[in-house]
RNA sequence: GGCGUGGUAGCUCAGCUGGUUAGAGCGCAGGAUUCAUAAUCCUGAGGUCGGGAGUUCAAGUCUCCCCCACGCUACCA
């Protein structure tokens, strides 16, 4: 695989209807940020870009709810994530929108390359629409009368009573399950993009890495889980989507073309073209060309993303890409899986989660602890399975790594040049004999401990290149481990009072240490980075400075040369102790209790609209799984009069042995249904908590089976 | 239920195409050292590699079955 000439990075656009959390950063923002500063420092041509994906009707309903627009929620969010990349030192190159106009004009470009290409099957259908709603109606959210089997509740997509295959069409009565009214017929046309017709291309190219016959990228590189789903969806065959949707909030089908009044482009047709938009804008205010970044053959594109977004980036968004025909395609996608907290998971909805804007918030006066976040995440980073973040392994990570080694390391070195020479940096000499660092009692020379320093940096080179992050942030440490054996075996306190020269060579090497780690912690922890160099009376770690130093070292005129002066040294890092873990678990666990969010209470209902509903006191005799589904049991229940099989989703809560015998309150004149092939006659009722737990509501002990409840 | 990924020392994880006594970091125990924020450095103990069966001269590494976690998907009136 030849050297590409330009990378362009992209990290998944953040959906801008709510802050970011930490599970957020360390799936796929910290990685790419890595990645890229890495090569910069190489002084590589390299462009990362992300933005804020702004539509889609989440966007919709969360501005509904709060009574505000849709641009209001964008705006707010867009602002909000923006200003916390920044301070957590996520260094996009550029930051941009999709409601921008210029990604407006960029999506529709494509769509319009798209579809002059006959990429597309324009298939006009006849759909429901709610007058009252005034939209279309996705088939789930429209119910009515099945015309096989007369059921009053099949869906638009499905009758579940005979499990026959519908359409929205075929329903005798349909209604509006948003507004229960009832729908008219429209005719209403959208765009499908034929998956399935790419397949011959797209196989070859994840399977083997070959686009066309040519060698495209080495599928090994690629991650295991990544490829494992790809395959899955190519093996369970490719289906034509619909690249068009009706929407209110979106990008406009471009107006010149048929029946393009109120279709928005899908979000995901939408969402990655803003990797694109974004491009073009950085271009614009650079004075650089977007093209070559995207459509020449010698650029190096790297899609970062989360797990739950891999088959979009390494199915739809390539098939676009080839489909369009200029545009290059993905070399990697090493998506990362999951971030656990405190062994849950992480959760917006029941507020178990780290905000990142928060953290930042909180500890803005402490650059360190803002570098303890990134090093923390990226040691436990979620890079090939799920994993954890503890605040006690936070605190480890501080006080062991970053303390202990680090900055202890920085420490001892200057106060020992200060002690010494004022802070002047010794001169060397490479005919000495100093003491071997990496193995007690050997000896070594100012040149045999400098390859020590370029090993570890080749290394940790190589491991980034390969997206192992959590190895290469090791390696960073080993070269603090580096520095502080070197110290024990040299001793330079004791060596002083003997051998000034000897002693200078070592402090040499212990400071071109320092350098180093100034370098190689610039990707991972940037500000730390900045704040050695200022130590070190160095301006701040730029583009091409590794290969820089390490020409530097090797000819022996290394980056800080002897005489320069260094300032006076401070703790980088310092101790975590345990009651302030305790704090931040508490601190979670507070905010948790505080975000329940309790349902919104239904419109109101007539007391004959409950005394419709026949409730009655009913225990239950037998419960067993049903075959096939995870969460059903199949109960008959006892009702005194008469005995009901009925089937409930209550198998995730409760298991069959643990509720026979429990009394119960059944909805007793509920029209029967069959589901997964067992008619349910009845419907018991559950209280469901904030958490989606389920609980029985039961009559008191002594009320006997069959009464009503009201 | 279907598909995918993972299940390796107390904790967090490496182990490529099967091959000598299964590795690292943290934690723990013992020792060294005092320049440094009791930090550092050295040594050591710790694993029937989720369970079971099979293929092989040889399996953590391949095959089959089962269990568990997570994701996608179906199912929750």
């Amino acid at each position: 695989m030849t050297k590409p000439k330009r990378y362009l990075v992209t990290s998944a656009l953040p959906y801008a209807n709510g802050p970011l959390h930490i599970g957020h950063l360390a799936g796929a923002y910290l990685p790419a940020d890595i990645f890229v500063r890495f090569l910069r420092m190489k002084g590589e041509d390299v462009v990362f870009v992300c933005g804020s994906d702004e539509h889609g009707a989440a966007i919709t309903l969360r501005a509904k709810s709060e009574g505000i627009e849709p641009q209001d929620v964008v705006d707010k969010y867009d602002a909000l994530i923006k200003e916390t990349f920044e301070k957590v030192g996520v260094a996009f190159d550029i930051y941009h929108r999709t409601s921008s106009e210029l990604h407006h004009e960029t999506a529709q470009d494509f769509f319009r390359v798209l579809n002059d290409k006959g990429e597309f099957e324009k298939k006009t259908s006849e759909q429901y629409y709610d007058p009252e709603a005034k939209q279309f109606l996705a088939d789930r959210y429209i119910t009515g009368t099945c015309p096989k089997c007369g059921h009053e509740e099949a869906y638009g997509d499905q009758c579940e009573n005979c499990g026959s295959t519908l359409s929205p069409t075929d329903l005798i009565n349909p209604k509006s399950k948003l507004s229960g009214g009832t729908l008219e017929l429209k005719q209403t046309t959208h765009w499908y993009l034929p998956m399935d017709k790419y397949e011959e291309w797209l196989r070859p190219w994840i399977v083997d890495g070959k686009l066309d016959g040519e060698e495209h990228h080495d599928p090994k590189e690629w991650k295991q889980h990544v490829l494992g789903q790809c395959k899955s969806w190519l093996d369970g065959g490719l289906q034509a989507r619909a690249m068009t949707r009706d929407l209110s909030w979106g990008v406009d089908v471009p107006q010149e073309l048929e029946g393009s009044e109120g279709k928005k482009l899908y979000v995901w047709l939408d969402a990655p073209i803003g990797y694109i938009s974004a491009t073009k804008q950085w271009a614009k205010d650079k004075g650089k060309d977007w093209e070559t970044y995207w459509k020449d053959e010698e650029t190096e594109l790297v899609h970062f993303i989360g797990k739950d977004n891999i088959v979009f980036h390494c199915i739809i968004f390539p098939i676009m890409l080839k489909a369009h025909g200029e545009y290059v395609l993905p070399k990697n996608v090493p998506a990362n899986q999951f971030l656990n907290l405190e062994s849950k998971k992480i959760s917006t909805s029941r507020n178990w989660a780290i905000w990142v804007h928060e953290f930042v918030e909180e500890f803005k006066d402490r650059p360190d602890l803002l570098d303890t976040l990134r090093y923390y995440m990226i040691a436990t980073m979620p890079e090939n399975k799920d994993s954890e973040f503890t605040w006690k392994g936070f605190q480890e990570a501080n006080n062991s790594d970053l303390k202990g080694k680090l900055a202890n390391f920085v420490h001892r070195v200057f106060v020992l040049s200060h002690k010494f020479w004022n802070g002047e940096v010794p001169s060397f000499n490479t005919e000495l004999e100093i003491a071997c660092s990496a193995e007690v009692d050997k000896t070594s020379t100012y040149a045999k401990e400098t390859d020590e320093i370029l090993f570890h940096l080749e290394r940790l080179s190589n491991f980034i290149k390969k997206y192992e992050f959590r190895s290469a942030l090791k390696e960073f440490i080993r070269i603090a481990e580096l520095g502080n054996r070197s110290l024990q075996n040299n001793a330079p306190w004791a060596l002083i009072k003997t051998d000034e020269e000897a002693t200078k060579t070592v402090m040499n090497v212990n400071l071109q240490i320092v350098v180093a780690l100034s370098i190689a912690a610039k990707p991972f922890i940037p500000g730390t980075s900045d704040r050695m160099r200022s130590l070190l009376n160095l301006p701040e770690v730029q583009v091409g400075d590794l290969d820089k130093f390490i020409k530097d070292l090797k000819s022996y005129s290394p980056t800080l040369s002897s005489g320069h002066t260094l300032n006076k040294s401070y703790h980088l890092f310092t101790d975590l102790k345990d009651d302030w873990v305790a704090s931040q678990i508490q601190k979670l666990e507070d905010s948790q209790e505080t975000a329940i969010e309790y349902p919104e209470l239904k419109e109101e209902a007539t007391f004959d609209d409950f005394q419709k509903m026949d409730l009655r006191t009913a225990t239950i005799l037998t419960a067993e799984k049903v075959k096939k589904a995870k969460k059903l049991l199949k109960l008959t229940v006892d009702l005194g009069f008469e005995q009901r099989t009925v089937v409930s989703g209550i198998a995730e809560y409760y298991s069959p042995e643990d509720i026979i015998g429990k009394k119960v309150v059944l909805l007793a004149n509920l029209a029967p249904r069959k589901i997964r092939g067992v008619e349910s006659q009845g419907m018991i009722l559950m209280a469901e908590n904030e958490k989606g737990e389920l609980g029985f509501v039961s009559p008191t002990v002594g009320m006997t089976n069959g009464f009503t409840v009201r």
